[in-house]
DNA sequence: CGACGGTTGGTTGTATGCAATGCGGTGCAC
DNA sequence: GTGCACCGCATTGCATACAACCAACCGTCG
């Protein structure tokens, strides 16, 4: 996905502009003019084509019934279906991370949380959008242990698509340190290679999360998101 | 993805190439021209270039160090992670379909494939390629039945990419009529609203059909993606 | 006054031209 | 004979010009 060398226009607009739907940044009912990105990325239409067309690949922006592009609208419904997903893939990492992780990779990751766990009772805490970034890296850290590179991927995306719930999570100082905790009680559990325990922490982890976050975001974002459903 | 109207270029090279991909039609080493496809599907470098993106997006196609895209390889590896994903997900589809399934929605699947065994008893058989379709037919409808759009598209973008194995499955006629067994076993039990058993139900079915692709592709396909891969 | 058709501006789809890059081949020097 | 440098070509990335299409607006006609 990366280029190689240099990375080209094309994808610099699409990162960028990806970044910016993926925080919510565009009005949702605003159609995305090429020539207008094309002005804004001080480019030409075409790498503001590709861009979009691997935008419209990944589902971040959909087309409307004219023919244009505008920015996906999240939905309470796809949210639900993103975290049932997200919670059999994490579920299956652990699985086989416990049976046949890359051991070096899981005690990397349990020194990683040992030193924020530390960094933490310390006295330096962590904000949300920092830690989001944590949380994410753990997740993937894992299933990288694993050795599955597919869900890997998969887990990235469907990351990419909550993160705007997932700062919901951290808002408490109760919730950054109960899931460090979390973090630490699964990787052991994983090194330990007890793959149903894992699994169980996992779950209970990941649905812990889903509620808190449920909770926070509550109703005012599900009316928003309400209105906003095609 | 697709055009509401009227299919552009860029959608007919999109999946045309795409078939070909998937069928392993092109010579692996060899490196997709922009203006060879161009001439291939009489058209211009900018609808090939807008397929190109999205079929790398999709990851069908892959950058050689150079810049250049060629049809990306399978490897064995990867089959495996995409069996394991698969199950997860096809799980939990069953299981959300038992709790919460569209019971119309079952209930004609249910009729389906009681007519598909009709038939084969009736001295109908079916062919590989064409079971192939009615079998991923049913993984997707039982999703769609479980309402989980986002694991739809996620399973579907699976057997896009192992289906190239899958035809492996039904080359005999035990098989496929294993098969259509287990899914009226699975979707009767979806129907009561067993879900640890139409779970099992799934995992066993799915892994008897891993198990069987593995042992058929055998060796030989074994040793070819071992060559071909990176 | 309402409905219909033409017209026009805006937007996307397609084609092509141009510049930059990387690779291979060739010729020259040693 | 071998190594190196230079040149040309193939190919991609980017920009722009042109064509098709949709949508809204306006005028006219019933």
């Amino acid at each position: 996905m990366t280029r190689s060398a240099r990375p080209s226009q094309a994808d610099r607009v699409y990162s960028e502009l990806r970044a910016k739907l993926l925080r919510g940044d565009l009005p949702i009912g605003q159609r995305l003019i090429e020539q207008q990105l094309a002005a804004d990325f001080a480019t030409s239409r075409t790498p503001v084509r590709e861009a979009l067309r691997r935008l419209e690949g990944d589902g971040h922006v959909v087309r409307d019934p004219a023919g244009g592009l505008c920015p996906a609208v999240p939905s309470v419904r796809s949210m639900r279906e993103l975290y049932d997903v997200r919670l059999a893939l994490e579920e299956l990492m652990v699985r086989r991370a416990s049976v046949s992780g890359d051991r070096g990779e899981l005690e990397a990751i349990l020194q990683d949380w040992r030193a924020l766990e530390a960094e933490r009772s310390g006295g330096r805490s962590h904000h949300g959008p920092e830690f989001v970034h944590q949380d994410e890296s753990f997740h993937e850290r894992i299933a990288r242990a694993a050795g599955n590179d597919v869900a890997v991927r998969m887990l990235r995306d469907l990351n990419d698509r909550i993160r705007i719930l997932r700062v919901h999570d951290f808002t408490s100082d109760d919730r950054v340190g109960a899931t460090i905790a979390d973090h630490l009680e699964i990787v052991r559990t994983v090194l330990e290679g007890d793959a149903d325990a894992a699994a169980a922490f996992m779950r209970a982890h990941v649905q812990r999360s889903a509620l808190v976050v449920r909770e926070r975001v509550g109703e005012a974002l599900a009316r928003m998101f309400e209105v906003s459903e095609s």
